[in-house]
DNA sequence: CTACATGCAAATCCTTTGCATCCAC
DNA sequence: GTGGATGCAAAGGATTTGCATGTAG
């Protein structure tokens, strides 16, 4: 697995840039790149937990702002509780959240290049779609809703 | 202006629907519809001060918590301080939130469709994209950016 | 009349901040 | 050694909830 050496490039090309490489950085930073996940901050805070390490929900924001900052993850609300946060990796995508039932299924970001070029060519502006969510009905509740003319609309 | 016709009409198909028309209820749904823009909950609620009328502000929430289930209301986090609400009229948009400077411009409905047709048919998932933030780099803030290398990346 | 909405206050929950201490460089 | 990061505690702000009361249907 590459997943090592990622961990590791990242660190050396940080510290080329000047950044300060303290414990809970390298901490935070291990647990998101090891999910590959969208996690919230309460998240990171009970992986670490489990892995034997307390580490101050304060640290814990004030550690994902800087990686956000310095482009190693992307933040993204989903309409859930909290904010998750993700690393920003290749296998970039999306999500599609069920407005009925709540399941998260991905999207591939290939079907947002067009979106990309139009808001590009006819808007002027450079778009940072680093995760997108977009609400709406699944498969199965979409097919549900046929016959229960209109049922949980709640959620968000 | 047909403002007013929309607004009565709403009220009567409510009650068709059996739904219940308090005060409150009908006040806040007139605040949206003469705003058409997006609110937040303060920002209904100081109008509604502005107009003489006193709304706790569970109330309101509640309110617009009703709103969006009889589906007239979107609701939306434009990454600012609190989350938005608006009616979900015609001339429908979305926004364009500038990561740097904050600015935010409209985004004509249309421009989504090509993306609705794709969601629908390769990921059998009905979209309600009502209102949609797209964060990104404004014209000015892009231009700037080329000189400036790497500036306010912060904000959300 | 009765179910449901409102008002009030208190609670929750996510997120931020002040400040003394600590540590990476 | 020193500026910036952390830990702790406390504040801040949006949103929710319990409960007594009011009111639309």
């Amino acid at each position: 697995m590459q997943e090592a050496d990622t961990f590791h490039e990242t660190l050396t090309r940080l510290r080329g840039k000047g950044e300060r490489l303290t414990y809970p950085r390298r901490k935070v930073l291990e647990v998101l790149i090891r999910s590959g996940d969208h996690l919230t901050v309460n998240d990171v805070q009970r992986v670490l937990q489990q892995a034997g390490e307390v580490m101050d929900t304060a640290t814990i924001y004030r550690v994902l702002q800087w990686l956000k900052q310095v482009g190693l993850i992307s933040q993204t609300d989903l309409g859930g509780e909290a904010i998750v946060y993700q690393v920003i990796d290749d296998h970039r995508h999306h999500h599609l959240v069920c407005l009925s039932c709540g399941s998260i299924s991905e999207l591939d970001d290939r079907v947002l290049d067009v979106l990309r070029r139009t808001l590009r060519r006819n808007y002027d502006f450079e778009p940072r779609i680093d995760h997108l969510a977009i609400f709406g009905l699944c498969r199965e509740c979409r097919a549900k809703s046929h016959t229960t003319a209109r049922a949980g609309m709640t959620h968000e």
